[in-house]
DNA sequence: AACGCTACCAACCGCATTAGC
DNA sequence: TGCTAATGCGGTTGGTAGCGT
């Protein structure tokens, strides 16, 4: 039994608001409250369906709705919600005071998806997109001609990829190279054997990450030891279990003892929430990257440059806007202050998390 | 000035879920 | 318990403003 489309009758307006019915809507809702949307119409003196007048209400004439460009404080937020809760648009906007899940919509949709597109990150699972860079070829390359250095390398000449790579993305492919000259580098081809013997999935992605995350160990010695996956091992196995392992260590050796450091240790968050929230996934990065923080990227720049707080020499550049506060923050405060606009997003609730701070 | 392209966002559509009988 | 209406939600569309050529 089909249902009937609440707004086919003749005579019932579609299309923009004009500024008459939106103060009907207004006064009606004023004098007598939210309440039955199908009859409301009829006594609001509108030719309009009751869905219509719900959407207009919710979305655009409700007082308490904060007009205006997102802050910086609230995209952060978005992105961070997102990476936990996918498009659960009204619970995401259930979380930032004053904006609609229809505005966050089309905000991740016009501007942030976008972004991340650009950045060659995977605006749905909140990962660097290595599907676009045939890696194995990139590796086969950079370990037949072994005088290359990672410096000179033209990934983009190699992949022909110049209008679609940016050169963040370049710098990452780069960064995978330069671990793969390093003596261990069998981990990584053999990640990305793996990769080539069977489809691209989650896991190798992640196996990929967590080998580069080993590897660039050897590029910044100076850098706390991490705890390693056995690397005598078959590193292609890595469990996620091992791979959180890998990732809390190293946030470990990143920030030290914290309360943060213990909420993101107890949260029983999915792996890529844990990636996002903490950054450690992409700190096979190199340091210096210093177009990560650029205006555009500013988000996974600062996730990318949480391996500046390990081992970036005190010359390397770490231009973080000082408006917002990131997990890879350089300072205990900032660390914390992170912390606090998770609870003011009420993040840790996703979390299950009660004892930060 | 005219045209094409792009970005933005309000509004719509249809499915899913909930509430009431 | 099943049916139906009401509401919620996420995906998509279409109008329009802005910009470049």
């Amino acid at each position: 039994m089909g249902r009937a489309p609440c707004c086919d009758k003749d005579g019932l307006k579609k299309g923009p608001w004009t500024s008459e019915e939106d103060q009907k809507l207004i006064d009606y809702i004023q004098k007598h409250g939210q309440g039955n949307w199908r009859t409301l119409p009829k006594k609001a003196g509108l030719a309009r369906c009751g869905k219509s007048c719900r959407l207009r209400w919710t979305n655009y004439l409700r007082p308490d709705i904060k007009r205006g460009r997102f802050s910086f404080e609230e995209e952060e937020a978005i992105i961070q919600l997102h990476s936990m809760l996918g498009n659960k648009w009204s619970t995401i906007a259930a979380r930032l005071p004053g904006r609609t899940d229809n505005e966050i919509k089309n905000y991740w949709n016009t501007h942030i998806r976008k972004r991340l597109l650009r950045m060659g990150i995977d605006p749905v699972t909140h990962t660097p997109r290595l599907d676009l860079l045939d890696l194995s070829s990139l590796l086969t390359s950079s370990l037949c001609n072994p005088s290359t250095s990672s410096a000179q390398f033209d990934v983009s000449r190699l992949l022909g990829l110049e209008p679609l790579v940016n050169s963040d993305l370049l710098m990452f492919a780069t960064n995978l190279l330069s671990s793969s000259q390093c003596s261990n580098s069998t981990i990584l081809s053999q990640g990305l054997q793996e990769q080539q013997q069977f489809p691209p999935s989650s896991q190798v992605h992640d196996q990929l990450i967590s080998s580069c995350l080993q590897t660039q160990q050897l590029q910044y010695p100076s850098q706390a030891p991490l705890p390693t996956c056995a690397p005598s091992s078959d590193p292609t196995v890595l469990d996620e279990a091992q791979l959180m392992q890998v990732n809390a260590g190293q946030f470990q050796a990143a920030a030290g003892s914290s309360p943060w450091q213990d909420m993101m240790m107890q949260a029983n968050l999915p792996q890529n929430g844990l990636m996002l929230a903490t950054g450690v996934n992409y700190e096979g990065m190199d340091p210096s990257l210093p177009s990560m923080v650029n205006d555009t990227s500013y988000v996974y720049g600062q996730a990318y440059n949480l391996t500046s707080v390990l081992s970036t020499p005190a010359s390397s550049p770490t231009p973080l806007n000082s408006s917002s506060t990131y997990m890879n923050s350089s300072t205990e405060d900032e660390r914390e202050s992170y912390c606090s606009n998770l609870f003011k997003y009420q993040i840790p609730d996703l979390l299950d998390v009660s004892n930060c701070m």
